[in-house]
DNA sequence: CTGTTAGCGCCTTCAG
DNA sequence: CTGAAGGCGCTAACAG
C-alpha cells in the first residue's frame, strides 16, 4: 500500500517479502488449501504493504476460468446493441462481475444464423453467456460445450436456466385493471413477433378479451416508441370507438400517448393507455403511465451471478411483474 | 468449423496441422510479422477447419496488455453505478471492446478518496481506464503509472484526454431560443455542485442574464426527476412570474414538466421548459421536449477506442451539442 | 522467412 | 503444513 510501484508486485514478490514460497503465498491469497496462521499472516502483511493486486487474466488462465462474460444479444440487425434494455442488462451484470475479475461483452446474434454461438463456446475466455431476446431456435443451437455456462433471459430449456418477468401475470393484472376501471373496446400493440416472450402477453390478452366476450385488436409492435406513434393512429383509424391501448413496452406506450395528444384524444378520460416496464420516466410524464414492473436490473444481476458461481441455477426463476396504476389508465 | 470439439483447438493444434512452428502460426494469426503466402494459407486453413478462436486471457498474459476496459464512475454513492447514463457508456464501451477480447468493468469511485484509483493502477488485467463523472480531485489522484491508459468523459488534463461535449455551446442555444422566443424569468436547475462539466452551463447562464439584465435564479439539481419536481414547486413558491425552466437534464426537465401539470401550470404557454441530453424519449413526451443533444454513445465509443488503440488521443475531443427545439419551449 | 527458446503470472499436483 | 516443479495458451526475441 506504500509505494506506487511502477511495476505492479507479483505473487512472486509477495512471497520473496514474505519469505515463504509462490504456492504457499498462493494459498493464503486465494484463501484455498492449508497454511499456518504465521505464514497466513506474513503473507497478508507482505501483500498488502505491496499493494498487491492478483492478475485475473494470469489466474483465469492456468485455472481455464475465463475472465469474460458475454451478453449475447439476438436480433435482426446490429442496432439491437444499442437498445436501452440491452445496455441496462450489460451494466447491472458488469457492476457484479467486476469484483470477480470478470468483465463483461456484447454479441450480436443474427436471427437464423446461430452460428454466433458457436464461436463464443470456442474462446476460452469467456467464463459464460446470456442470452437476451433467447429464442427456441437459439436454444437448439446451443453447443455442447456450452452447457452450464449458459443462461437466458427470456425462455430457457432444460439446459439452459431462465430468469424471466411472469410476463402473464403482468400482463393480466394490467388487463384487469383496464377492464375494472370499465374499458371495453382494448386494443393491444405487441412485441416482436419472433420474441417468444412477447408472445405471452398477446396469449393473456385474447385470453381475457374472448373470456369477456370483447372483440379482439391487436397491432404488431417492436417495443419501440416510433411504432406507438404509428399504432395509435392506426388503432384510431381502424376501431374509432377504442376506449383503451395496451403496449407491451412504456416506449410503445409514450409513443401512443404522444400521438394520441397531437389527435385531441384525452388520456384517459377518451382513451385510456397503459404499458409494460415501469421504466424509470415512467412515473414523470405527463398523464404518468399505468404500467406493469420489470425488474431487469435484478434479473440481469441474477443471472449473471449464476453463470459466476458456476453452479446449475434453477431451471425457471421468475421475477414478478407488479401492475403500478398511475394516471394514464 | 468442422467439428465441435470438446476441447476448443489452441494455437498448438493448428500449428501442427498446418505442419508449421507455434511461432509461425501466431505470426499469421496475428497478423504480426513475416510468414510465405504458403505457410500463410496453410495455417488459415488449419484455423479454419479446427474453429480456432485464440484466447485473448493468454495472449493479453503475454504481451502485458490486459482484458479489462474500467469505467470508472465518480460518486457520492455507488447508486451511480445504475444511472441510465452510465449503463450507455458501458454499453456502448462494450459494443467496441468485444471484438479486441476485452471486457469492461465497472467500478465507482467514492467521492473524495481517490485511492480506488491506485488499484486498479496495480491490477495487470486492466488495459485502461474511462473516467465519468471526473473531477480535478480525480484527476489529481491519477497515479503516473496510469498514465496514457487514462481517459475522461468530462474535464481532462495535460495527461488525461477529455472526451466530452460542447456544454457551453449546448446551454447557450437554449438559453438563446427561449430568449429568442420571448422569456424574460428564466430559471435554471443546475447538476450535482461538485460536478465541473455541469458548471459550466451555470456560467453561460449566469453570464447571458447579466448580460441581457435579467434577474438570476438558480435551484441546485442532481440530474434527477424527482429533483426536478421538487425544484419546479421551489421555482413557483419563490418567483411567481418565472416564465421558463432549463433543467441541466432531460430527465429533470421532465420532473419540472410534470410537477408543472400537477399544479395546473402549462407548458409552453405559461411557462417554457428545456432539458440538455436529447434522450430518446424526450421527443415522445406530452409536450415533446425542447434540449440540446447529447451524443453519449458516440463520446463512449470515441474514449473507449482512444485506449483501445493505445497511441495518444487528442488532448480534448469535443462533440457539438445542437438545440433540439420540439414542443416545450 | 522459419523454428527454437524463454517466459508472462498464477495455480496445482506432488513430494517432503 | 510447505516448497519444488510443471504448465495454462500465447508472443517475442533470437538464431538459423
Amino acid at each position: 500500500m506504500t509505494t506506487a510501484a511502477h511495476r505492479p508486485a507479483t505473487l512472486e514478490d509477495v512471497a520473496r517479502l514474505a519469505g515463504v514460497s509462490r504456492s504457499t503465498a498462493s494459498r493464503v491469497i486465494a484463501g484455498t488449501g492449508f497454511a499456518s496462521p504465521d505464514a497466513r499472516d506474513r503473507v497478508a502483511t507482505a501483500a498488502h504493504r505491496l499493494g498487491y493486486v492478483p492478475n485475473p487474466a494470469a489466474r483465469a488462465l492456468v485455472s481455464g476460468a475465463g475472465v469474460r462474460l458475454v451478453v449475447a444479444v439476438a436480433g435482426t440487425s446490429a442496432a439491437v446493441l444499442d437498445d436501452p434494455y440491452v445496455h441496462r442488462v450489460v451494466g447491472s451484470a458488469a457492476r457484479v462481475c467486476t469484483p470477480a475479475g470478470v468483465g463483461v461483452a456484447l454479441h450480436w446474434l443474427p436471427l437464423g444464423e446461430p452460428t454466433g454461438l458457436d464461436q463464443l463456446a470456442r474462446d476460452r475466455s469467456v467464463c459464460g453467456v446470456v442470452l437476451v431476446n433467447t429464442t427456441e431456435d437459439l436454444l437448439d443451437a446451443i453447443p455442447r460445450s456450452l452447457r452450464g455456462r449458459v443462461v437466458s433471459i427470456g425462455i430457457g430449456s432444460p439446459t439452459v436456466p431462465s430468469f424471466d418477468v411472469d410476463n402473464t401475470a403482468g400482463a393480466d393484472a394490467v388487463l384487469h385493471h383496464l377492464y375494472a376501471t370499465g374499458r371495453r373496446r382494448i386494443a393491444m400493440v405487441t412485441g416482436p413477433q419472433w420474441l417468444p416472450c412477447s408472445r405471452r402477453p398477446v396469449e393473456a390478452y385474447r385470453g381475457l378479451m374472448r373470456q369477456a366476450g370483447l372483440p379482439e385488436r391487436v397491432l404488431p409492435g417492436d417495443f419501440s416508441a416510433a411504432r406507438g406513434r404509428a399504432a395509435a393512429g392506426e388503432a384510431l383509424r381502424r376501431w374509432p370507438d377504442v376506449d383503451a391501448i395496451y403496449a407491451i413496452s412504456d416506449e410503445t406506450a409514450l409513443g401512443v400517448i404522444a400521438a394520441l395528444s397531437d389527435e385531441g384524444v384525452r388520456v384517459p378520460s377518451d382513451v385510456a393507455v397503459a404499458g409494460f416496464d415501469d421504466i424509470p420516466l415512467a412515473a414523470m410524464t405527463a398523464p404518468a403511465l399505468t404500467t406493469a414492473s420489470h425488474p431487469v436490473g435484478r434479473i440481469a444481476t441474477a443471472a449473471a451471478t449464476a453463470l459466476l458461481d458456476g453452479r446449475p441455477a434453477a431451471p425457471v426463476t421468475l421475477f414478478p411483474s407488479v401492475l403500478v396504476a398511475r394516471a394514464s389508465a
